[in-house]
DNA sequence: TGTACATCAGTGAACGCGCGTTCACTGATGTAC
DNA sequence: TGTACATCAGTGAACGCGCGTTCACTGATGTAC
């Protein structure tokens, strides 16, 4: 809740993406709705029409800058991450996961609010970067494979975002009857780490 | 839509059920509504409280339904499955993704419409069924491994559902934008088999 | 510094809509004699 | 076989609600002179 100044709010445009996001992550992209955002933002429904077109133009906005934080994330994972390939890849998983975990709400509206990533040239650009960058880790590393024995690069790469986000929706969030003893990171570490091993590119005595 | 029979449907509890799972199949939990489904069993919005208390109630007993049917398919499976216990769960697994496909709407109302399984004791005890054959199953596999190698099993079972989960959400139904060249039964089962090869369950050769 | 005025960013009332749910009702069915 | 009647399974109208969206409006702000 942003406190007004008066009659005009200062900066309504970015209150009401807050309050939208913030609806998302309590109650699921559908439990959301433009007046109830409009009023977190201490704002009339009708207001939000003067900064987006409607309600699916507010939610395309919260992915937009999910998006976006989120190939600065992968980016700034596939930098610091060491040399090696392997340490890279496992940089940019773990980037990967902590986003789920530190903004749930643009998670959401990215990957589960039925907004089409082509809605917009914008929004495709910035999702194909951060897109761009997990596949580039994953195909770096799986070059290490004998070619022989290496799987198709978009078959490795749909298991991982199978088990990242099976574990995302699963632990991650507050999933009524699915607790589980361990933190979501350590699942998702421990998860890739033996599939990892099971193609051969870690060393299987660890 | 069934055939009526004048003023009286005759299995208007069923119908009610079955349109209740067409919808939510089409539009997922939150776009099925009390009043499409009634109208979808060519009856009106009042006439569903004669067979069920109110909205939440017509779901949950969809999604019974589908935890009857899935239970009924896992024993199964396990039952035929090779005496081996390796065969056995990847029998399990693939009754997993085979009810996935063929029951959608159902598999939609059990993991995803919100509904909780402690809402009846009915629902809870057909769904502890069917996961006490999936974890049998888990529990059995891993104690294959020497001790000190092995995971917990609920790690284990964790890795295994997410794995699971993940493809059936991204690949096992029609999500915009992640179309896959693999179908998501060869996508879990070689996922799955690359799992299990680092857990050294799974003959590293083949 | 003051005033006139254009522009901007809100309000609040109204709309039509579909929703879940209730209620008194009525048509159809089955049963007792 | 026929009739009276209880029970069952629907109808249809009505309710209050919150939704997204539109519209004419008005208060606040910024700018030109």
């Amino acid at each position: 809740m942003v406190k007004k100044r008066g009659y005009h709010h200062g900066n309504l445009r970015m209150a009401l993406v807050e309050a939208a996001l913030s609806l998302i992550e309590e109650k699921g992209p559908t439990g959301f709705t433009l007046s109830e955002a409009a009023k977190r933002a201490g704002v009339t429904p009708a207001a939000v029409y003067r900064h987006f077109e409607g309600r699916e133009d507010l939610i395309a906005e919260a992915a937009r800058q999910g998006y976006e934080i989120f190939a600065d994330l992968l980016e700034y994972a596939w930098e610091k991450g060491d040399v090696s390939d392997l340490a890279r890849f496992e940089s940019v998983g773990r980037a990967y996961l902590a986003f789920a975990r530190r903004y749930p709400g643009h998670y959401v509206a990215m990957f589960e609010s039925g907004i089409h990533v082509n809605r917009s040239p914008l929004l495709a650009e910035v999702s194909a970067r951060a897109m761009g960058i997990m596949e580039k880790a994953a195909d770096r590393l799986i070059a290490h494979i004998p070619p022989e024995k290496r799987p198709p690069a978009r078959m490795f790469s749909a298991h991982i975002r199978a088990m990242s986000h099976g574990v995302v929706e699963l632990f991650a969030r507050n999933a009524p009857g699915t607790a589980s003893p361990f933190s979501p990171e350590d699942l998702l570490e421990s998860g890739i780490g033996v599939y990892l091993r099971g193609l051969g590119l870690i060393d299987p005595d660890h």
